[in-house]
RNA sequence: GGAGGGGUGGCGGAGUCUGGUUGAUCGCACCGGUCUUGAAAACCGGCAGGCCGCAAGGUCUCGCGGGUUCGAAUCCCGCCCCCUCCGCCA
């Protein structure tokens, strides 16, 4: 959420900065600024009220304490009480007008996000070679299939389509890949947590998701709860109008979860294996950050992403993500993209994102210390492993001619000493 | 699921029965100062947030939302959460 401040003080500089996201913002800025100028209008008027009625409720306190009579004192005030009842009832139909739109407009993305679409996105670096192959390469589901690593079918018998099972040794991978992610971070000073999966509205709205991408979230109407697309979502409520001590600074995490997602509009889109499913799990780095702090924070976050594709062996490149292609909470975003042979092509399998003070003040995330405050804290998030996603890309760019996944040393120490198809 | 108890400032804990200058007594923690070679102790002062406002100031918040009343932390209703006991259970 916007600071409704700075939309009132600055709507130029607001509106300039929406268009870099492609947003035509114009009609909305201006209900917002009228809802906000009557806002502050009635708001005026009642609390003139309110400030007469505790005054003269107070020399009727008095007068009833000298046994006077203050029944026109009372009469009175039971007039001005009905008053400020219907001004209060307009001033919370204003509000929550207000909060309604305010609710609905993006974050403004950093003057260092390129301007446009996803097309506009541009290629920061590339590490790695793409490994050159003397047999054709096969895709994850067909190196799978040999295996019986993967199941598609009875995924889908069980569940629909876009389920799958996870069987043999990539359940020892993936594990592994969890470990391996766990470790490095908690080294870096992140914080393990495992997280609850089901939120209230409360945190999906806090985050950002809500109300923009209510369509993606299942939601579980018996209990009003949401499962999370995504360990940011409680990672980030975990601090829900809480002020913190600023000698705490920065907070990490590493949270680890299986993630659900609803993917409707991706119809047709990668529905071959397990690249875009409904059900995955995820390593999320999360960081709660002085505001003048988050662009090196994200940075940071990108260099522990790398680091990871890095030692994991895997070729990739780096993404500086164009603003309209930004969630709705981000200011920034750096796509890291790892080669998949069967594609020939560079595939997102890490995403981490600057959302500056957009969540924490839906969320009331503070802090104070020697610079005063409480002020609102920035938050940055971060993929570390997306598990199924990175299985593919080590199954299809570490395999051999014979069907077996040759895992990076990296992994190793994570496995056990003998696998059917893992080449140890 | 059944029965009870409870949610007050960073923490502890008053106030709720008997509504009235109580956004809230007190203690601890914390910050600043005096004293001290330094520290501790002692003493003095400060110390929850939101909103409106240039400011002065006003207003709101005692889990959340409604109601009663001239006036609600205090009374009434609904919801959320926590604790104890019983039942069930990974």
């Amino acid at each position: 959420m916007l600071d409704i401040k700075l939309i009132r003080n600055e709507p130029e500089r607001v509106r300039e900065a929406l268009r870099r996201r492609g947003e035509h913002a114009e009609s909305a800025l201006d209900k917002l600024l009228e809802l906000d100028r009557s806002r502050r209008e009635v708001l005026v008027e009642v609390e003139d009220k309110r400030s007469l009625r505790n005054a003269v409720s107070e020399q009727i306190a008095q007068a009833k304490k000298a046994k006077e009579d203050a029944s026109d004192k009372i009469a009175a005030m039971r007039q001005v009480g009905e008053e400020i009842k219907q001004l209060d009832a307009r001033l919370k139909e204003i509000e929550a007008a207000l909060e309604e739109e305010l609710l609905q407009v993006p974050n403004l993305p950093e003057p260092s996000a390129p301007a446009g679409g996803e097309e506009d996105s541009v290629v920061m670096h590339h590490w790695g070679e793409p490994r050159k192959f003397s047999f054709t390469p096969l895709d994850h589901l067909e190196i799978a299939e040999k295996h019986d690593l993967i199941d598609m079918e009875r995924g889908a018998r069980t569940s629909g389509s876009r389920f799958a099972y996870l069987k043999g040794d990539l359940v020892f991978l993936q594990f592994a890949l969890v470990q391996f992610a766990l470790q490095k971070l908690a080294s870096k000073g992140f914080r393990p947590a495992i997280v609850p999966v089901l939120v209230r509205d409360e945190a999906m709205y806090g985050t950002g998701f809500f109300p923009t991408d209510l369509q993606q979230v299942y939601h579980i109407e018996a209990d009003g709860l949401n499962l999370v697309g995504t360990s940011e979502v409680p990672l980030a409520a975990l601090h829900m109008d809480e002020i913190l001590d600023e000698g705490d600074l920065p907070v990490r995490y590493v949270g680890y979860s299986t993630c659900f997602r609803r993917e409707a509009g991706a119809a047709g889109k990668d529905t071959r294996g397990i690249f875009r499913v409904h059900q995955f799990d995820k390593v999320e780095m999360f960081s709660f950050c002085a505001p003048e702090k988050s662009p090196e924070e994200h940075d940071f976050m990108r260099s522990i992403e790398e680091e990871i594709l890095q030692e994991l062996g895997l070729p990739y490149r780096a993404v500086n993500i164009a603003a309209g292609d930004l969630g709705a909470p981000a200011a920034k975003k750096y796509d890291l993209e790892a080669w998949l042979p069967s594609q020939e092509r560079y595939r997102e399998v890490t995403s981490c994102s600057n959302c500056t003070d957009y969540q924490a003040r839906r969320l009331k995330v503070r802090a104070k210390g020697e610079k005063g405050g409480p002020y609102l804290l920035h938050t940055l998030n971060g993929t570390v492993v997306a598990v199924g996603r990175t299985i593919i890309a080590i199954m299809e760019n570490y395999q051999t001619e014979d069907g077996l996944i040759e895992v990076p040393a990296a992994l190793r120490p994570f496995l056990p000493t003998r696998t059917t198809v893992l080449g140890i």
